[in-house]
DNA sequence: ATGGCTTCATAGTGAAGA
């Protein structure tokens, strides 16, 4: 099973990019963030055209995910249940019996402010529904766009970021207390290159001098994390004209998930 | 370089992103 994660900071500008990613990478599953449309305006008959199903958990302007498979999702779920939030940032479903839960975690703005606090406490509400999903749904694959990026080996210049949103300790911890529960960063479970980001600005040539930070993962509940051969980062994308600021994070699951085909 | 892009909402600029 091939599954993958791409913020691609508005669905409505990033079809093109998308049908042709597809089409051309196949994989099971794509999980998207930031689709930034409400769901009347979701493309469903253009993906349905392009063998692929799909739900989708969006509103206008801003935030907004989505799940692209191939085969049939079931048990979906829409944003994290008992926290109330009116931003679209979490959609979960069960795709090929493994449970995707596919996520766009607050940005943050600036430590101590107002949408620092609801991030963390986004995450702490993620953390604790998370703790008992593991239970239910042991094969569990937990992606998106986590706005973290976990180590100074994920930042161009940690120097430069020190201390500052999406590198903040808090958030760090947070992203380690999601590894507590037994998921495994599967990027970092195979040789990467050195910086290997998944955004760069999009200002100051930022990609051309690979300014970036990893922000985008895939973890894996253990007995996925097994199964795993392969992660890594499609830089391609991020090369073409009017791109997403993110690439896709594509990861390969082995048997798990594929009985039957 | 505290934003030097990009998108969305909107009707000339402002918010937000990361």
């Amino acid at each position: 099973m091939k599954i993958a994660t791409w913020n691609v900071n508005s669905l409505k500008v990033r079809l093109p990019h998308v049908l042709s990613w597809l089409a051309a990478n196949q994989p099971d599953a794509l999980c998207l963030q930031e689709i930034k449309q409400e769901d009347s305006q979701f493309p469903l008959s253009t993906l349905h055209e392009a063998g692929y199903q799909a739900v989708f958990s969006g509103q206008k302007a801003y935030n907004g995910v989505a799940i692209i498979c191939k085969s049939a999702p079931g048990e979906v779920v829409y944003g994290i249940p008992e926290f109330a939030d009116e931003q679209k940032r979490l959609i979960a479903a069960t795709v090929d019996g493994i449970r995707v839960v596919c996520i766009y975690v607050p940005n943050g703005q600036s430590v101590g402010s107002d949408k620092y606090q609801y991030k963390l406490a986004w995450l702490d509400s993620l953390h604790a529904w998370l703790k008992e999903e593991l239970q239910r749904y042991p094969k569990l694959v937990l992606l998106g766009d986590f706005n973290i990026a976990p180590e100074d080996r994920d930042v161009y210049d940690p120097k430069a970021w020190e201390g500052n949103v999406l590198v903040s300790e808090p958030e760090r911890a947070e992203f380690k207390k999601l590894e507590q529960l037994g998921f495994k960063d599967s990027f970092r479970q195979f040789e990467q290159p050195e910086k290997s980001y998944s955004w760069w600005d999009y200002r100051m040539m930022a990609f051309r001098r690979n300014m970036g930070l990893r922000l985008d993962h895939i973890l894996l509940s253990a007995p996925l994390a097994e199964t795993c051969t392969s992660c890594t980062i499609d830089r391609a994308p991020r090369k073409l004209e009017q791109p997403s600021d993110h690439a896709p994070v594509v990861a390969e699951l082995g048997n798990q998930g594929c009985i039957g085909r």
